[in-house]
DNA sequence: ATTTCTATCTATAATAG
DNA sequence: TCTATTATAGATAGAAA
């Protein structure tokens, strides 16, 4: 019962990647249901099957077209908040990382806001900023340090 | 520490439900990474999450805001008369935070090469990264990080 | 002080080879 | 089926706001 730890790639022998589909994809809309029922949310999993004629999804076709047809309709920014696939998951982690990173580099950022405040300001005069309030320097810094990625 | 068995209801209180949601959704979209890793095929899953994570926003640092608010203080003729003395004034503090910055870039550069990594993969989509390596990539990730001492 | 969020730990439940 | 592995409930602690 020597099992090895799970390698996550592609299977390539066809009965035991079909065993796999079988188990996961039952444990996958059992999840899917689980998170809905406990957390009292809307939820749907759309899995391709390639061992299927029908691709088979969670909840009912007519609700998962519903919530898909409501997510074409939201937004570009609400789409991106909420869509999680493989690819964005990723993403999802990938910032998760930088955020802590970022964290790490918490003593850095008071010298770097202020090196951003005065690159904004370094060698204009007043007309040149066209400053009309306060709020448009702090802009004018806030875009800066978007290019620095300091946030 | 008695741990029940998972009743599976909606999860009156709300920090639970929330913790279980974060736990859940990170589990499920593991599991929807993993089905379509194995098995080579499409799949994705659509949550429409109650707990959407306030967008960070940059927030007015003290020092910055107390300068510029000094700034905005001062009366319209002593601004444009004290601008060239400002700006000499800026440009050495200019150049004394360079050199702070580069000192502390040297001392942080391994977390600059991380970052430097993250970025180089920011904004890619899954097929510019060779789905096969994905799970090299998490497993260099998760590397980093414990190079970092952040986990 | 108060609250809210996050991370971590461990025992148990659930999953998968 | 059987059990090693994985997921997670619940608790706790500490940080952040």
């Amino acid at each position: 019962m020597a099992r090895r730890k799970l390698r996550l790639q592609y299977i390539a022998n066809a009965c035991s990647r079909r065993n796999t589909f079988k188990k996961r994809n039952k444990g996958l809309l059992k999840k899917v249901y689980e998170i809905t029922a406990l957390c009292d949310i809307k939820a749907a999993a759309v899995i391709y099957s390639p061992f299927e004629v029908e691709s088979k999804v969670f909840p009912s076709h007519p609700e998962v077209h519903q919530m898909l047809t409501r997510f074409q309709d939201m937004p570009e920014m609400d789409k991106t908040r909420n869509m999680v696939n493989q690819e964005t998951f990723l993403r999802q982690q990938i910032d998760k990382i930088q955020e802590k990173i970022i964290k790490l580099k918490r003593d850095n950022q008071e010298k770097q806001i202020t090196q951003v405040m005065f690159d904004c300001l370094k060698g204009k005069t007043l007309s040149d900023l066209e400053l009309k309030d306060l709020s448009d320097l702090t802009f004018i810094i806030e875009q800066n340090l978007k290019e620095l990625d300091i946030k």
